[in-house]
RNA sequence: GGGCGGUUAGCUCAGUUGGUAGAGCGCCUGCUUUACACGCAGGAUGUCGGGGGUUCGAGCCCCUCACCGCCCACCA
């Protein structure tokens, strides 16, 4: 049954295999294991939670490609491996996704009120919420699906109120009066890390404040003159000739007639506008810092619905919207004749990434976290190398922004999420994690910012605060990877949560991916058409609209790469530089598992199903690729182990290819051929630790050819890798690469010569280094052993330690076979006059290390052996 | 304005202690050699962004210029 699959398909169906395998993969509970020992002697990683209501794009492909080669690598050291997964809450976008279902339903979440929304949320989770991680086992990930978290699960919020109220005991967490960053889309404060700038056009006025002394006018230039009526002051740079004397003096506040002091301050410009600034304490980051400076007050005319209130606002503006209030006051200004000039301005201005609206600043209270002094310490671990981060230049990027860090809005006005465990009564506020005791208490109804709560990920996920033995034995976790837009919103602050909370680094190491970029280089967007669905590679789906050659042309489907392709293709493409999707990469995957696929068959249709694998090797080609192996494991293991996924994908690729399917068998298929028991057993040991090497990068399709042989036991996904396959035999290595590069030329020389390729010519070998592989030489050359006397010889092709000499020459274009010669030989010549330069050259003789002299004579010696030969 | 990174074959990218430039795709020439045509064999292709320097020797180290990304902070 299990053999016909094998005879059946010359070619490797992922589609049939994959889904079986996982399914296997899971039920198997090899990646559920029970907590035991501790965390140097185990290994985990904390999957970045995807939003819960997400669904898998490229970005999440890569990341999980990433963290499963890691985890299915130290399972194969031997460790107890722990990949936690699970899903975040993702306050602002999952509410604004059930909000605007509910706006289809003709309802909204103040109509159906706070419970029975967050109700309505949670059972918009329970619909949409596996589907992200149903495409992640999908991938082939083995992470702890048994043990899924999610960031509002009970014991994952009681975790969380402990935090709040401990950094508020200890004065980190506060309340306060702010300008904060408002989205007027979500109705919420926003971190100003959620905030992106967007390039907008506006009207810049020039207007002019009269005097209070009636002498003359300051003009001030705005883009918002809306906000003037929350105006105190205006400022000018105490170096400005032109303003000097007016300092101290007082201007009138157009319309609304208030008086406003001629400040000096350092930040205002003297070269941009007029090089007076209105101060709008209210209404502006620079402003309100301004004020405090000068201990302003700070009014404010604009309300969190975006329209104009306060008791600075006339009647007559009162409740428009802001953009209906400048036009109204740009009228008024206009008939007062104040405004000088207005020019187009293009400028930079903030906007909310979440719901996309113009950031309002806004003064609010809000609970703010003070960062500095959580920083200090998640600076030291980087610093001493405790944390490393590859590439190391993100390091730089995380230090830099650590030490410039400033307080933190975490308090958001939504309903999903972790509502603060603060309760107010008259003047008092309560902070604790359960209600206090007593009447006329009231809690809080905003929540947390996600990111507080992502912030507890890799501990919360343990079971902190208990002292668990999943927490003990998993952390702290081994890797973080991630990609670099998230290093200040969550990895930073999971350094500094988990060094104050559990006294430890949250890992060791962390591994800054690429971003995958559309192939023609802009980022990856559904609504660009420059998105590609991991699953559409997978599982063969349309191709978007960005593959296509010409703009009207139908980009037509992807084949149905499978996941291991895909997994191996975004590895081979990735490195700490961002790249452009190709699909050539994933081709070439598909290429490599469709190999090991037949050259499975050739194998394993071919031996005895009673044999079982042996180590012991026959031939010097045995050696050999024992070494290869070897060697293979060595670097591949390596590279992984340095976050080189690049490298390690190649790497396995180059095995397999040229060392396995090249040579290898090619040189065994007599053997294999003739029924030699012996070398079966090799062919299955040689192919047990291939597929085993290979397993971290293309794990689907090496468990499956692991099910097929003879006597393996278990999951390849459970199996410890050997510590050492073979130990390195260079003299097997110097034989058969000696007698590889001797069939090369016999076959260039062919070439040359326009020799049949059917065509067995006469020939014999004149060299004693192909004592033990002269029968794999002659068969490969596809040469017929032959002792003539005398000078019989057509031709001799220079091999490594000798030559060939062939006799026929019947139907040979020796003329074509001079030339490729004489090529030969002028390249040789080149080279030696090269070496014999360096080597004359007194300098190199006497500088270089004298291993590289030496190394220099020997390649001498050897091409003028070849020169000679020839 | 500050920071990080990039510029290598037609395309996408490797190139880790400085020692004669690599891969995949594409291109050219052959081959139905019973594991694989998603294959096999052979082949062509690069003033390694420009300039300067260090060195016996530089794609790799230093300086400089140009261009391209991204991040942070921003001028009303």
């Amino acid at each position: 049954m299990r053999v016909s699959a094998l005879e059946d398909n010359p070619r490797y169906d992922p589609s049939e295999v994959e889904p079986r395998i996982a399914r296997a993969w899971i039920e198997s509970g090899l990646t559920h294991p029970e907590p035991a020992g501790d965390s140097s002697e185990n290994y985990s990683i904390a999957i970045p939670p995807p939003n819960v209501t997400g669904v898998l794009h490229m970005g999440h492909a890569l990341n999980n490609a990433i963290q499963d080669t890691l985890v299915r690598r130290a399972r194969q050291q031997g460790k107890r491996t722990r990949w936690i997964l699970g899903t975040d809450h993702a306050g602002i976008a999952t509410q604004t996704q059930v909000e605007k279902e509910l706006k289809g339903l003709g309802t909204s979440r103040e109509e159906l009120g706070r419970e029975q929304f967050v109700a309505r949320v949670w059972s918009w989770r329970e619909l949409y919420g596996s589907r992200i991680i149903e495409q992640i086992k999908r991938l082939g990930s083995s992470a702890d699906f048994q043990n899924e978290r999610f960031t509002l699960d009970r014991p994952y919020a009681e975790a969380v109120a402990t935090v709040f109220v401990d950094l508020y005991k200890k004065g980190y967490v506060y309340r306060d009066r702010y300008l904060v960053n408002w989205d007027p889309g979500s109705g919420s404060a926003i971190s100003d890390l959620e905030v992106e700038d967007r390039e907008v056009t506006d009207t810049l006025y020039y207007i002019n404040y009269p005097l209070a002394s009636g002498s003359g006018s300051v003009t001030v230039a705005t883009v918002r003159p809306e906000t003037m009526l929350a105006d105190v002051a205006i400022a000018v740079n105490p170096q400005d000739e032109r303003y000097k004397r007016l300092i101290g003096e007082t201007a009138v506040l157009p319309i609304v007639g208030r008086k406003l002091k001629i400040i000096a301050d350092d930040y205002v410009k003297t070269d941009f506008g007029t090089g007076a600034l209105k101060i709008t304490p209210g209404h502006d980051p620079n402003d309100f810092e301004i004020g405090n400076r000068h201990g302003l007050a700070h009014p404010t005319v604009i309300g969190e619905d975006g329209c104009m209130e306060g008791d600075e606002v006339p009647e007559r503006f009162f409740g428009l919207t802001t953009a209906q209030a400048q036009t109204a006051i740009v009228a008024e200004l206009d008939a007062l004749g104040l405004i000088e000039r207005r020019e187009e301005y293009t400028h930079t201005v903030p906007h909310s990434q979440r719901s996309g609206s113009r950031i309002e600043p806004l003064i609010s209270l809000q609970w703010f976290m003070r960062m500095d002094e959580l920083a200090r310490p998640a600076i030291e671990v980087v610093k001493r190398g405790e944390i490393r981060f590859h590439p190391e230049g993100q390091g730089k990027v995380y230090l830099n922004w650590m030490e410039n860090i400033r307080p933190w809005c975490i308090s958001r006005q939504l309903w999903w999420g972790h509502q603060l465990p603060v309760w107010y009564r008259r003047d008092e506020t309560y902070v604790g994690t359960t209600a206090p005791d007593g009447d006329g208490w009231e809690r809080d109804p905003d929540v947390l910012d996600t990111w507080f709560s992502s912030a507890l990920w890799p501990f919360a996920t343990l079971g902190w605060p208990e002292q668990t033995a999943d927490l003990k034995a998993f952390y702290p976790t081994d890797a973080l990877v991630t990609s670099r837009d998230i290093i200040f919103l969550w990895v930073a602050r999971m350094v500094m949560m988990g060094i104050e909370f559990t006294g430890q680094i949250p890992f060791s190491d962390v591994y800054v991916h690429s971003i995958i970029q559309a192939p023609d280089g802009r980022r990856m967007s559904k609504s660009l058409g420059t998105g590609i669905d991991p699953l559409d590679l997978i599982g063969g789906g349309p191709r978007p609209p960005v593959f296509a050659k010409a703009p009207d042309q139908d980009p037509g489907e992807f084949p149905a790469y499978g996941a291991d392709a895909v997994r191996w293709g975004l590895l081979a493409m990735s490195s700490g530089q961002d790249v452009r999707f190709n699909e050539e990469k994933v081709l070439q995957a598909q290429q490599l598992t469709n190999k090991l696929w037949n050259a499975s068959r050739l194998i394993l249709l071919r031996v005895d199903p009673e044999t079982r694998a042996s180590a012991q090797p026959v031939r010097v080609e045995d050696r050999w690729i024992l070494s290869r192996l070897q060697y293979a494991a060595t670097l591949i293991s390596d590279a992984i182990g340095q976050f080189e996924f690049s490298r390690a994908a190649l790497s396995l690729y180059e095995f397999i290819f040229s060392e396995l399917c090249d040579w290898y068998l090619e040189l065994v298929k007599p053997r294999l051929y003739e029924d030699d028991k012996q070398t079966q057993a090799l062919l299955l040991h040689v192919l047990t630790e291939t597929v085993t090497l290979g397993h971290p990068l293309i794990p689907f399709v090496t468990e499956e050819i692991y099910g097929h042989i003879p006597g393996a036991s278990g999951l390849l996904a459970e199996r410890v890798a050997p510590r050492q396959i073979a130990q390195l035999d260079e003299a097997a290595i110097i034989q058969i690469d000696d007698l590889i590069a001797a069939v090369q030329s016999v076959r260039a020389w062919r070439d040359a010569a326009e020799v049949k390729p059917s065509a067995v010519l006469d020939a014999r070998v004149v060299s004693d280094v192909y004592a033990g592989t002269a029968d794999q030489l002659y068969r490969l050359g596809r040469l017929n052993p032959k002792e003539l006397n005398g000078t019989g010889a057509g031709a001799s092709i220079p091999v490594p330690g000798g030559s060939i000499e062939i006799f026929a020459t019947r139907g040979l274009d020796l003329g074509a076979a001079a030339r490729k010669k004489a090529a030969k030989r002028a390249e040789l010549e080149a080279e030696i006059k090269r070496a014999e330069g360096k080597l004359s050259n007194s300098g190199f003789v006497d500088q270089a290390p004298p291993a590289v002299v030496e190394a220099e004579r020997a390649k001498l010696a050897a091409l003028r052996a070849e020169l000679e030969a020839l």
